[in-house]
DNA sequence: GATGTAATGTTATATTAATAACAATGTTTA
DNA sequence: TAAACATTGTTATTAATATAACATTACATC
């Protein structure tokens, strides 16, 4: 019943662009032309349409207001949904910091660390507290989706207590693969590999 | 004639895997063991070795010091690739000083900015150039793959510029979607878009 | 009002990837 | 040596996704 991986993915970046469409003045956008700022398919964007059970003015293309809060509908939460970085390193700063100025339905409320030098102090915008206290904060603020960067070693045994603590998703940037239950619902980006995965096709001449 | 996408980002993940096994004294493996490290399934891991043409020792598991010279042989170039990072802001400058420090095949060797602040100094263990210097640059230094971490609303005019410098394969960070001529291959890679997945599959609870 | 056209919504097909099925092979053990 | 077993390599099936085909609609124009 719940609509198809990458279908979800196009949605969130229609979105984005229909936002811009939008700001320059934009009412109503055809498939083929939102099919053009996102380098896909015009028939895609009409299938992902239907599959979301969105529906055009006739002939007039689809009306970017509405189409945009049909979205939101499916994608957000009310309230909005809050986050927490596992590991302020690197890597945890700058997405910290990134997601710090964009208003959106997900919001960064707290980070987490165990270097004692982090603890306590304002990191990146947001407020950095020892991992010792991620249970109990996790209902004082709603935590549901937790963004993990912490060294690869130690990546399994972190997952495993934060997802115990009651988060329901995982979006993990360690080189080390989880094995979540089904309730947590996981999503891994491997830098590396996905680099690697550049060099075997760029080696390999595919064009 | 070549690999499927899917099977050559395992394979990386395989040989990441491969080299803490061979690390720890083990010389062969099974095809059930793989998996269990990698929360995949056996037959997918034998699937994949097939596909790649790699052999076991029957009844013993696979060679792992063959296996990961194998996937090497498939992955690496003999001199390894040169990457470059343009936009040494936040993400840029975490993915370059990641990279540091860790020796493979793929070698940051340059990054690019326009900020005056920053061309000319070494950020993140690397020397910073301007941005004008890139086609040059690309020769003397073979670059063959650039990492965008620029303003998304400079992406496109940039990814246009770098490719036609002669670049292979570009990553994107960026969370404006690039359309690159078939001999470079595109690779994108959108943070917002990841989590605003999670974001639906833990409100749609699929668990 | 018939005709042409530009766009949509939906069904059908093709491609890609994952999973399952199973025969073949070598190993152990009786 | 035969039977039971563990493991592999490959082919067959299923599932997910993208692409294509096409009938339908609304409107413009003659
Ligand atoms: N930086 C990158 O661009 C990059 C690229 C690819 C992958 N990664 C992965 O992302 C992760 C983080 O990378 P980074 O460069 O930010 O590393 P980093 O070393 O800069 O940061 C790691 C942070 O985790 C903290 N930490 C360590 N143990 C912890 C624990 N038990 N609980 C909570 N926090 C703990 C450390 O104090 C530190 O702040 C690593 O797993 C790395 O493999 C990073
Ligand atoms: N930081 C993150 O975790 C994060 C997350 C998701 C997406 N992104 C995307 O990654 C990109 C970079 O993010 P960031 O947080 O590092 O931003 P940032 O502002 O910290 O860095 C941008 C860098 O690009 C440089 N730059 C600007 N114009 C340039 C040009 N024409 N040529 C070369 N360099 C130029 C700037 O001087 C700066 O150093 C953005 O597109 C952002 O949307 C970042």
């Amino acid at each position: 019943m719940s609509l198809p991986e990458k279908t979800v993915e196009r949605l969130s970046e229609y979105r984005r662009t229909l936002l811009d469409c939008l700001n320059q003045g934009k009412s109503h956008i055809f498939s083929h032309e939102l099919a053009a700022l996102l380098h896909n398919t015009a028939v895609q964007v009409r299938r992902d349409m239907m599959l979301m059970g969105f529906t055009s003015m006739q002939r007039k293309g689809y009306a970017i207001k509405e189409l945009i809060e049909a979205i939101g509908e499916l994608i957000d939460t009310s309230e909005g949904l809050n986050v927490a970085v596992i590991g302020v390193g690197n890597l945890g700063r700058a997405i910290t910091g990134y997601f710090q100025g964009k208003r959106s339905k997900l919001n960064i409320v707290a980070t987490f660390d165990i270097d004692p030098e982090k603890i306590g102090r304002m990191i990146a915008g947001v407020k950095c507290y020892s991992l010792d206290d991620f249970p109990k904060l996790v209902g004082d603020l709603q935590i549901s989706i937790a963004i993990l960067t912490v060294p690869p070693e130690h990546a399994r045994n972190i997952a495993d207590f934060v997802a115990s603590s009651g988060i329901k998703g995982i979006q993990n940037f360690t080189t080390a693969p989880l094995n979540m239950p089904p309730h947590v619902y996981l999503e891994e980006y491997d830098m590396i590999t996905s680099l690697e995965k550049i060099a075997y096709f760029v080696k390999n001449h595919q064009g």
